[in-house]
DNA sequence: CTTGTTTAGTTCGCAATTTGTTCTTTTGCT
DNA sequence: AGCAAAAGAACAAATTGCGAACTAAACAAG
């Protein structure tokens, strides 16, 4: 799947990761796999991108993040972090219709979800306040899995910032010039607002509920 | 995917909410890092937060959350939470209103589930099919974690198997001489049985969806 | 309730440095 | 020669640092 330099740099990137709390630039890179110039690095850099082993935001210093070591690589993260089956996240707080997300008064909370339950990236918890998504299954004191994420489609059940101080958990709908935000229950009314008044944080990834 | 100063102030962020309670100022931050002037402070939390590292309130006192430690500062968080401990329970099977558990095809079928909604005993999971407890938040496709149990109290969802063959999930209602299983959702009637005719299997403990 | 003060966060301009990107040229190989 | 990889150079952009002025929120006093 990589050519014998990507596969060196993303061991290379691996080992850096370990060590240091940064990735490395490209000139690093370039010193640790032996070149004279960075615009090799480049190019190996997208490659690793393209094959989906790393993501990256462009233009941005130090902005590689790991997603799938590979070979020698892997073996190596493994033994790290992978010994369980179960992820702890951050529970960030409440959430309802109306009101910004509350945070809890215990920073330190987190919960225990199965990793089947994730999907790519990061995630966080947050617990449910209220009955807007009630027919969506979504109940009140329900904990539900965001995945982060900066967009989604028409239809989704997200968590969406409106004006910059207002937090929902919504179904979005993507309309020509507006977005939607409806509720789970006929007491209330879908919103609509302009375009850039909503900003999606994640999307609805799982939903744990104790009885 | 931080840089050398953005992750040394996520890990003064970090050490900061383990000692005092509050996170710290933008002049605390200054100081910590050796700086003359806030405003490198401020793009620095600017930079984690595009980052998705920490959170931020706009315009509001020591109003940052850490959401995502890293390098050396995600080691320390870890270790403290890391110890997860999930269960493999056994997927026994589907259970819907009307039909016995249908076994599944796959018997090594397993789901994670987070050790905090066990509760004692032995427990098992169970995938559900049909509407009949929607106005309980239970959908179709849920999987219902079951603390197993030969009795249970008036008003408890169980999982009740009815004249040794048929088994569905219901609430349980315990009346002098008469055992009834009532449906959430109105468009089941909830149905009376001797008591002799109503095994107990199991009490629900716990839910889990995926989205 | 309004006013003023204090505290804390935000914005701007400037400069030095680091880092990423793009392009052309060179090198090594068949 | 023809091709791919590497080198090199030039450029654009991000990062960092500093200081000053500004805005917003919290608080106390009148």
């Amino acid at each position: 799947m990589l050519t014998r330099k990507q596969s060196e740099l993303l061991e290379f990137l691996v080992k850096h990761s370990e060590e240091h709390d940064v990735p490395p630039s490209y000139d690093e890179m370039r010193d640790a796999l032996g070149l004279a110039s960075k615009s090799g690095i480049h190019r190996l850099v997208s490659g690793l991108e393209e094959r989906g082993h790393i993501r990256r935001l462009a233009n941005r210093a130090r902005a590689i993040e790991i997603l799938r070591p590979s070979g020698a690589a892997a073996s190596l993260a493994k033994s790290v972090s992978a010994a369980v089956d179960a992820v702890s996240l951050p529970l960030l707080g409440r959430i309802a219709a109306g009101t910004p997300i509350e945070a809890l008064s215990d920073p330190t909370n987190h919960l225990e979800v199965p990793a089947s339950m994730l999907r790519s990236g990061d995630h966080f918890a947050l617990e449910i306040v209220g009955d807007s998504m009630i027919e969506a299954g979504i109940m009140d004191g329900d904990t539900v899995v965001i995945q982060r994420a900066n967009t989604a489609n028409h239809g989704e059940i997200v968590v969406a910032l409106i004006n910059k101080q207002e937090a929902t958990l919504k179904t979005l709908l993507k309309e020509p010039g507006r977005i939607g935000l409806e509720a789970a229950n006929p007491k209330y009314e879908t919103r609509y607002f302009e375009s850039d008044a909503v900003e999606v944080q994640g999307k609805l990834a799982g939903l744990i509920r104790k009885y």
